[in-house]
DNA sequence: ATTATTTTTGAATAACGATTCATTATTCAT
DNA sequence: ATGAATAATGAATCGTTATTCAAAAATAAT
């Protein structure tokens, strides 16, 4: 019995994160990834079924992750309504900005794939997305949130926003202080632009 | 001397629209588009140097429109503020909506087209960035807006939660009320989510 | 050392679809 | 009518690249 060397099949999905962000999907050349990932072009069709498994796969990870992180603080009774709306924001930063070369990739192809196949594509999505809305709907409940708000369009609006700001800042991370952005996105999200004067 | 019969490059330019929001830019055939349009697969190439000219035009009569009607609000004085403000959210909404296929064209294709080949983009995207900045700024020295919010952050907050709704407004209409999705917009990006209780 | 089993390889395949361009069609001026 | 001149056509070309699969290499068990 032969033992595999290494772990391809992690290699193989890291150098795709890179090549992907760096070139897109479409443009991205498997004989790119597997050069990246020191293994022939034979053995990633041993690991990933095609092209578009490996993306899904992506995704999954990365979806998997915030779901998980999520759930962990739906639930918990110790923070204030704020204090777990910041917490979440933290959280998808956090996650968003230690994966930068994956949050590129999503920003630019998501939307697209999810067109494409609906079918194949994580079920964290969905299930993160709901969690997200749980929580906004707590805040309603509690008199914190704004009951007037349409709790579908506030997660398209905030995640839209999230999606932009940290697909700029991992394109061109010179360009933004992180920090700011993080404090510019909970303070936004929270209060708005305008000067509030009583 | 031959005339041209009826107008090839804008059918083309509307097909390729209907194609590129439905397929994606790198699924869509030129065939499909040849097809929609009534034109046969050569006239593209008489309209059009290459797939790549098809979207690039696209993007172009879009942000156009968008710079030269900011162009006609910045400088109006018979607003207040936030009525140029709200004015500005109006238009910007109002041209996308207008033009839902092109809208899914510009939330699927720009940032990765962006990246790809800075150069041969359309100009007025960056022109009308410009001019919603003013506008921003503007807001922070009649101290009407935060000044405590980066100015660049905030228009990537904008544009993106404006790109994410519009384009789920666009993908599946019959999940939003295009009112309360403007309604709402104006109102997040003013005020924010929380309640403000003194 | 030999065999069995599994992993790895990468040259060859095969399909695809953007683009070209020689040909045909249409219009207009004379 | 005729002939420029331009517009329109679409079959054929040509490059590209994801995917396959038969062979080779590595390991473990005996």
């Amino acid at each position: 019995m032969r033992k595999k060397e290494g772990n391809k099949e992690e290699d193989i999905l890291k150098a795709a994160i890179e090549v992907f962000a760096q070139a897109g999907f479409y443009d991205a050349k498997i004989s790119k990834i597997a050069e990246l990932a020191n293994v022939s072009i034979g053995s990633i069709y041993v690991y990933y079924q095609n092209k578009d498994d490996i993306i899904y796969k992506i995704f999954d990870k990365l979806w998997g992750s915030l779901y998980h992180n999520l759930e962990a603080l739906v639930n918990r009774s110790d923070l204030s309504m704020v204090e777990k709306y910041d917490a979440m924001i933290d959280m998808i930063f956090d996650t968003f900005t230690e994966n930068s070369s994956t949050a590129i990739v999503i920003a630019h192809e998501q939307q697209r794939l999810l067109l494409r196949n609906k079918e194949s594509f994580t079920p964290y999505y969905d299930k993160f997305i709901d969690l997200g809305e749980r929580i906004v709907r707590e805040g309603v409940k509690k008199k914190i949130f704004n009951p007037n708000i349409d709790t579908n369009i506030f997660r398209h609006f905030l995640l839209g926003a999230f999606r932009d700001l940290i697909n700029s800042w991992a394109t061109s991370p010179e360009e933004f202080q992180l920090n700011s952005v993080r404090r510019n996105i909970k303070f936004l999200s929270k209060y708005g632009i305008l000067i509030h004067n009583q």
